[in-house]
RNA sequence: GCCCCGAUAGUAUAGUCCGGUCUAGAAUACUGGCCUGUCGAGUCAGUGACCCGGGUUCAAAUCCCGGUCGGGGCGCCA
């Protein structure tokens, strides 16, 4: 039977004399010699245990004496409302159980208002989480994926499991993990791209994969992992990217909508306040872009890729004039997308592919697919890769696909921009960085 | 991969520029007292640190070089 009756954040002032069994960490010891408290601190909260000499039992007395911060303790008592206690509640307890003695002191301080640097934290995480404003980050992204989960499967979205080791590094320039597997070479994903799209021409239309990414890149930036996971949209019988982006649209929506209504309490934890959306996302294109970039005093030359500088300055514009903090680029140049996404065909410099960006960050790619045989060979020879080692992908592409898109949308990028956290380590729960492979 | 900055007790910091006054300071945590309404409790006492290697110098926490780790910018991207 499980020890606690009660979390501390179920007992409230209208319990009078009930008796409960609260459990969990000694979150604070206050003793003032004839009088004692205990706060425990539970997942939900926090409650005060109040002894006093000559009221609470002697051997509870002595008991409470050997106690230490983040010892683990079931306690069982009677509430007593009074208004000098927190919330207007305590314990007085009958039976105090040590469930779990800390061996030696904490290395990073969980109730005190010394705040570490991110780095120690990260060091000892599970001492960090036990912190009520870190807990709430992650109950926050577990609402967020909550909420995209509920919008995906009322869309009738289906979740698929696609693979995470790839026999070949194919797909983007970016580098891979390399991984031994028996005598011969793989990699750890990119990104579970092409198994998407091979499940749509498989016929299952409509698939999201929450799953996890990596990128060998040494990356030391504020906003990059190595292990990322994200939430990746593939459908099939689309008309164009469009059908795509209002999918993605109302996924966000859903996510953050899940979170202003279900996450209050720890949105004020944090001190933060979220704000749904309005769809439709405002759009910017190449090669419009290069026009606005100039206005704005940035030269790109045509036909090139956009740098970050000109993601922050698209960020400034299009929260100006449309006041949206998200908004979706597309038709970047073909040049700098890969092999299998769609080209304009009037326009064949620039592809159906369309990131997403949130506050001058980008969250998502995608777009539309291309689906065409013939053309996905050409683009493959295009973009200098082998048939051979392509094989495995192109060839259901013979035998009917249908037109179709998808997007991956970074969940830690989303979960650090919506509560404008600097860091990416900041909400992601053992974040694997380059130099960070532990915990 | 390129560039800039940093590393002092368990934690978070002062000191470094301008080498000696540092047997390294205040905080918090920790250890031991006192205290019957605390809630960043208060109060008294105590333990505890200059990242590693090399160099310059009469003398290095302090200056120089290398390494490791950390923070950030660019690139790449989610």
């Amino acid at each position: 039977m499980i020890i606690r009756t009660h979390y501390t954040s179920q007992i409230t002032k209208d319990d009078a004399e009930k008796e409960v069994t609260v459990a969990g960490w000694v979150h604070k010891l206050r003793d003032l010699g004839n009088l004692k408290f205990i706060v425990l601190r539970d997942r939900e909260g926090q409650i005060q245990v109040t002894l006093k000499k000559g009221v609470t039992a002697a051997e509870l007395i002595e008991l409470a004496n050997t106690l230490r911060e983040e010892d683990v303790i079931a306690v069982k008592g009677a509430v007593k409302p009074t208004k000098i206690a927190p919330k207007g509640r305590e314990i007085v307890p009958t039976k105090i159980d040590i469930l779990s003695k800390i061996v030696s002191s904490v290395p990073v301080s969980v109730s005190g208002n010394i705040e570490s640097n991110l780095d120690t934290r990260l060091d000892f995480r599970v001492l960090d989480l036990r912190r009520p404003e870190v807990l709430a980050v992650f109950k926050i992204q577990s609402k967020l994926v909550e909420g995209m989960q509920e919008y995906l499967k009322r869309g009738g979205f289906q979740q698929i499991f696609t693979p995470c080791l790839m026999g070949a590094a194919s797909e983007s320039g970016s580098e891979v993990f390399p991984v031994v597997y028996f005598n011969k070479s793989a990699f750890l994903r990119q990104d579970p791209q092409l198994h998407r799209q091979l499940a749509v021409i498989g016929g299952m239309d409509r698939i999201y994969d929450l799953g996890p990414s990596w990128r060998a890149e040494p990356s030391h930036t504020p906003r990059h992992l190595c292990e990322h996971r994200g939430c990746a949209v593939e459908l099939g019988f689309i008309t164009d990217e469009y059908d795509v982006t209002r999918v993605e649209e109302k996924l966000v929506q859903g996510s953050v909508r899940k979170v202003k209504e279900e996450c209050g309490e720890e949105l004020e934890i944090i001190g933060r306040e979220v704000e749904v959306p309005k769809a439709p996302f405002p759009e910017v294109r190449f090669p419009e872009i290069y026009g606005i970039l100039k206005e704005f005093g940035k030269k790109i030359p045509f036909g090139e890729d956009y740098d970050r500088e000109s993601e922050a300055i698209l960020a400034k514009y299009v929260k100006e004039r449309h006041k949206s903090d998200f908004f979706f680029v597309n038709r970047f140049p073909f040049k700098a997308k890969p092999f299998y996404v769609m080209r304009v065909d009037e326009e064949p410099q620039w592809a159906r592919s369309v990131d997403l960006v949130y506050k001058g960050l980008e969250m998502s790619s995608g777009g539309q697919r291309e689906h065409r045989y013939e053309k996905i060979m050409e683009q493959v020879k295009e973009k200098g890769m082998s048939f051979v080692s392509m094989q495995w992908f192109t060839e259901p592409f013979k035998y009917g696909a249908p037109p179709h898109g998808g997007f991956n949308i970074g969940i830690e990028r989303l979960t650090m921009q919506l509560l404008d956290v600097e860091n990416i380590r900041e909400t992601t729960l053992f974040p694997r960085t380059p130099e960070r492979l532990l915990p």
